[in-house]
RNA sequence: GGGCCUGUAGCUCAGCUGGUUAGAGCGUUCGCCUGAUAAGCGAGAGGUCACAGGUUCGACUCCUGUCAGGCCCA
């Protein structure tokens, strides 16, 4: 073995390990060597690329990369392909903003090509930023068979997908009220919405849509029965011209009034009315009767503005307008009562005027501008329109009172500019048939944490709506519907290119591309209507639609790997974040469910977010957070690796990334493992002991013996946690077994590595042996989650046996003969027994270099007692005793008292336990002997109940003015007592230290022999030479020299517990 | 406004189906050990388990409500 150096740099380490990888195409060689595995199916949710990769991404990629490897290490071959999501209205932004395009119109303006084309171009523009900062993160996958939303074959997929659905008869058109961003032209999602300008309420101090002034304008319309009027309220008058109802609550009650300074008469909400004349917007009125909105509904009034006028006489297909209807949702805190109604342009009137079969009026384009049909305001922007429509109406004496109100209103993200709300119209996948099987799928599926699924997720599925999946956009792929010019009713849904070529009468291979500046302008004629022309519809799909699609898409199905494809469904596994719940986990699980009635993925782990370290969001704007790549550089991706895998992001929890925490890995994990290596090697080459990879004996030596053990244990948990995905559980085992490796079988172990180079006992080859054996076992654990350092270990300990990389090796399983329980039942004992008596010497003032006479374990428990009749050894050696004593009675050093057994007498009496508890209280140190000794005790006053080891729980405290201390059933009793003998060994100790520490400071090898000048006096000369074979073996000194040395050798003057010291030594 | 989640030591978090004296890591103070270690070990200080009710012999744990925070949706 190559002795490796104690001190490196990790992230040099690893930079160069990424080439050694690169050149040896050793990921390629594991995804190769596997292709006759069987297959382990993982979905890659594809990214954005418009953004630099950010923490939250790399939270992803860890889980993304550890979980593969893993199941790549069990056996099973795992593709791993990146994605790219290349559409959507981010892209379209940058676009937009890049050839200064402020809205739709201008694009169309410029054309769809020259569009596209810029769309084209920034796309991928961070492309090669992911993947140097995957590549350094250590993430394996595959780029180059990655798949991209924007190619051919994906966009063809996605057709096809929408195809079948089509064919299920489970597309429709429909209009949608939704938020439109008038200055872009298109309506915007509820994510886009969301991300508009934030304010917080000053009054309830809560976040919400940046706050605007609007105008508040209570109108009256005349009833056509009676000379009395309804007043209405709104925010928004430039809804006025298209008011087709008025709602009022069925279960309201209502006053009419008559305004005694104009002796006009009205109906309202009597509230309303008080709070009008409360803010002084109203004078004195006198009752004129009272009635419930039930008796108001369906009374008619005269329209405000005389373009829709005509409605009021219905149709076949439409309900007369202008009259009263009624509608839950009216309340009583704003406005009168009544509610204006214009069914474009809010959410529940359009669900109240389709009730009422009432027809859609809107004469705004998505611009928000009024056409024709609205001739004193066309060609003006609704808001605009606001004052010229107040003005009118004023004019016509239909104002009541006009004000201004403050309030939350969503503006858009990009420009800032309030949304209109309008009824869009919009192709729909019908979901709300599918929630029976969209839940039963979902039950399937492990989520982990679990509460994701059950709770959120679950909840939102069994209440699944419709799916909007047109979008008014550019750049993303065609909905491919063509539709006859004259005949809107005659459709196509084209499933694949061929089929569209065939229809346009081109030639195979015409069509390359299915983007809309190659695919809107081919036409062809209707097969229907004959001399028509079917043209396709200008929609492109939601992106989400897209990703949905992926694991169909990604793979061209089902044009090439159809058997693939239905193999590989659901997802063995998937990852994201928590808020994919209603992104992709969601349209995953819609569109598996709708083609193939299965859920899309088997077991799904949510990570969290992450924020910076003052629990803010990561915000570039406020610097709060370290980039990424430098975390990377600085601290290597192993470090950052492990802060992330023991971090709360690993079960949807919140993550505060604190750059200090990925450090605190580099000493709590990858030093400790780096020197264990260190260790090994420098000694193995220092003794010339080489691999011979046997197994070691677990018996010779109860330390090999036990972390033998405990890596069966490690290899036990971390397989199982590994197969529940319970992730963020294997951190945890795996920071614990390194500790017990260096901390304890190391630390105790050192000795037996270091026996003066002398000779090759038995003992120091099985040390040896079981050391090498750990580590490289270890490393083969850890590889999926430290790619780097468990390599780098590997690599060295395996010394060209094997595959020649850690990630070419299968995961390690238990081996039964290396499990033994008991031993890891007598080591834990022991290091309590030890935790005891260095506590001891800490109270008492005595340092463990002060060699003392005894120590007493006693333990009334007979196999405790044989378990550290068995470590007594080593226990001497750990707190330097000359003999440590092991007996079973106690009466001398503790003083015995008990409780009940609560878990056990609880449920058995209940609401006696008041006399347990006295009972118990009150026995004597005899009775409690007697069952600490195994036997029983009656109770006095309940017939059933015998006090014994089982009912109670004893408890020792140690006896005054004794040196003893006690844990749990273990009592440990230093001998205090000082010796001059052993005084003065403690004092040759104290030398021995100060004669190691100048040796090192001189620079000296592990190995260099020395002869060393000692100069002292008194008890400490005395104790110098009583203890020179000691000394002398501990410092390797061939001789102690009379005199101080002066050619090249090193001198130094110490003080030892009073006493003066001059040590000189030089290497022989 | 609705759904889900979270409030435990100065900080980050464990705490299983209710059971007695609520733990760990980091930080801090003191001490110790050290020829694998850039380290390590031990001890001390530090908690009305967000708050208020309820169920129970017994509540950090279960129920109800309040307050605060997060995510998602309106």
């Amino acid at each position: 073995m190559k002795p490796v150096a104690p001190t490196v740099s990790f992230s040099d380490q690893e930079r160069q390990r990424l080439d050694r990888w690169d050149r040896d195409q050793t990921f390629e060689q594991s995804v190769q060597k596997q292709s006759d595995r069987p297959p382990y199916s993982f979905y890659d949710g594809p990214p954005f690329a418009t953004g630099l990769p950010h923490h939250g991404h790399l939270v992803a990629s860890v889980l993304k990369d550890v979980v593969p490897r893993f199941w790549s290490m069990k056996g099973f071959s795992v593709e791993r392909r990146w994605g790219w999501d290349c559409h959507g209205l981010p892209v379209e932004n940058e676009a937009q903003k890049e050839l200064g395009l402020n809205d739709a119109r201008e694009i169309e303006e410029i054309g769809i090509v020259a569009f596209n084309q810029a769309c084209r171009d920034i796309v991928l523009r961070y492309s090669g930023e992911w993947r140097s900062t995957v590549r350094r993160f250590g993430r394996w996958v595959d780029h180059d068979r990655g798949y991209r939303t924007m190619d051919a074959s994906y966009m063809e997929s996605v057709w096809w997908v929408f195809k079948r659905l089509w064919d299920d008869e489970r597309v429709y058109e429909g209009y949608r009220v939704q938020p439109v961003s008038p200055t872009l032209g298109t309506p915007l999602s509820n994510f886009e919405v969301a991300q508009g300008p934030q304010e917080r309420d000053p009054k309830t101090k809560k976040d919400g849509h940046k706050r605007r002034q609007d105008p508040s304008l209570t109108v009256r319309l005349k009833l056509n029965d009676e000379d009395a009027s309804l007043w209405v309220w709104t925010t928004t008058p430039w809804t006025l011209p298209s008011n087709l109802a008025v709602a009022v609550h069925s279960d309201i009650e209502y006053v009419k009034v008559q305004v005694i300074e104009t002796g006009e008469v009205a109906y309202l909400e009597p509230g309303r009315l008080a709070d009008y004349q409360e803010r002084g917007r109203l004078g004195e009125t006198k009752e004129l009767g009272r009635l419930k909105g039930k008796e108001l509904v369906g009374r008619t009034y005269q329209p405000l503005f005389p373009y829709f006028a005509d409605l009021a006489n219905g149709s076949d297909e439409y309900s007369p307008a202008f009259r009263i209807v009624a509608a839950d949702y009216v309340g009583t805190d704003a406005g009168t009562g009544l509610v204006h109604q214009a069914p474009a342009f809010g959410e529940e009137d359009f669900q109240t005027g389709k009730r009422e079969r009432l027809p859609l009026v809107n004469p705004l384009d998505v611009n928000g501008i009024f056409d024709d049909s609205v001739s004193d305001f066309a060609g003006q922007f609704a808001k605009d329109a606001d004052a010229g429509i107040i003005k009118r109406l004023k004019q016509e004496g239909r104002v009541v009172d006009q004000d201004v109100v403050v309030h939350a209103y969503p503006h858009c993200y990009r420009t800032d500019q309030p949304l209109l709300y309008m009824a869009v119209s919009n192709w729909f996948v019908r979901v709300e048939d599918m929630r029976e099987r969209l839940v039963k799928h979902n039950q399937a599926i492990r989520w982990v944490p679990e509460f994701v699924g059950s709770g959120r997720f679950g909840n939102w599925l069994a209440g699944a709506r419709d799916w909007n999946v047109s979008r008014r956009r550019f750049w993303g792929t065609p909905l491919p519907i063509w539709r006859c010019e004259t005949d809107p009713t005659d459709m196509v849904c084209i499933g694949s290119v061929q089929e569209l070529e065939e229809l346009a009468g081109f030639k195979p291979g015409t069509v390359t591309d299915l983007h809309r500046d190659h695919v809107d302008q081919i036409t062809f004629p209707s097969k229907k209507n004959p001399g028509a022309v079917m043209r396709r519809v200008s929609e492109v799909f939601d992106c989400w639609f897209e990703s949905g699609s992926m694991p169909y898409a990604q793979n061209h199905y089902p044009f090439e790997n159809e058997e693939f494809v239905e193999s590989s469904l659901p997802a063995d596994f998937i990852a994201e974040g928590l808020d994919q719940t209603r992104g992709w986990f969601y349209t995953l699980m819609v569109l598996s469910t709708a083609l193939f009635d299965r859920p899309a993925f088997k077991n799904v782990v949510v990570n969290g977010i992450v924020l910076a370290a003052d629990g803010e969001k990561m915000s570039k704007s406020k610097r709060n957070f370290p980039d990424p790549n430098l975390v990377l550089e600085d601290q290597g991706a192993d470090a950052l690796r492990m802060y992330l895998l023991d971090s709360p992001a690993m079960q949807a929890g919140n993550l505060r990334f604190d750059e200090a925490g990925v450090k605190e890995k580099v000493r709590s994990v990858l030093l400790p493992l780096w020197n264990a290596t260190s260790f090994l090697t420098r000694y193995a080459d220092l003794d010339g002991w080489e691999p011979d990879f046997k197994d070691p004996d677990p018996s010779l030596n109860e330390l090999d013996g036990w972390v033998l053990s405990r890596l069966q244990g490690l290899i036990g948990t971390v397989d199982e946690r590994m197969q529940n995905y319970e992730l963020f559980r294997v951190a945890p085992a795996l920071l614990e077994f390194i500790d017990d490796l260096t901390n304890w079988y190391i630390r105790r172990s050192r000795r037996r590595f270091w026996r003066g180079a002398s000779g090759a006992d038995a003992d120091k080859q099985n040390a040896y042996r079981t050391l090498h054996r750990v580590l490289l076992d270890f490393s083969r654990v850890l590889a999926p989650f430290l790619p780097f350092i468990s390599e780098e270990i590997h690599e060295t300990l395996s010394v060209g046996r094997g595959t020649g990389s850690v990630h070419l090796e299968s995961f390690p399983t238990v081996d039964p003969k290396f499990v033994n329980t008991p031993l890891e039942q007598s080591m834990g004992l022991a290091r309590v027994a030890v935790t005891l008596g260095r506590s001891l010497r800490e109270q008492h003032r005595l340092r463990v270099r002060q060699p003392l006479a005894s120590l007493t374990l006693v333990c009334a428990d007979a196999t405790g007692l044989e378990c550290l009749e068995s470590m007594k050894l080593l226990i001497a050696e750990e707190l330097n005793v000359k003999q440590v004593l092991v007996s079973e009675d106690e009466s001398a050093l503790v003083t015995l008292s008990a409780r009940p057994n609560l878990k056990l007498l609880g449920p058995r009496f209940g609401s006696k336990l008041g006399v347990v508890r006295d009972e118990v209280a009150a026995l004597d140190a005899k009775a409690l002997a007697t069952i600490v000794a195994g036997g029983q005790c009656p109770s006095a006053e309940l017939p059933d109940l015998v006090y014994d080891q089982e009912t109670l729980l004893v408890d020792r405290t140690s006896r005054e003015g004794l040196a003893v201390a006690t844990e749990g059933g273990l009592t440990v009793a230093l001998d205090l007592e000082v010796s001059d003998v052993l005084r003065r060994e403690g004092l040759a100790r104290e030398v021995i230290n100060r004669v190691q520490g100048l040796r090192k400071d001189s620079g000296l090898e592990l190995d260099d022999r020395i002869r060393l000048h000692l100069a002292a006096e008194g008890e400490l000369e005395q104790a110098i030479s009583e203890h020179w074979d000691l000394l002398a073996a501990e410092v390797l000194a061939t001789e102690r020299a009379p005199d101080p040395l002066a050619d090249g050798g090193d001198l130094a003057d110490f003080e030892v517990e009073g006493h003066p010291l001059r040590v000189a030594l030089a290497r022989v």
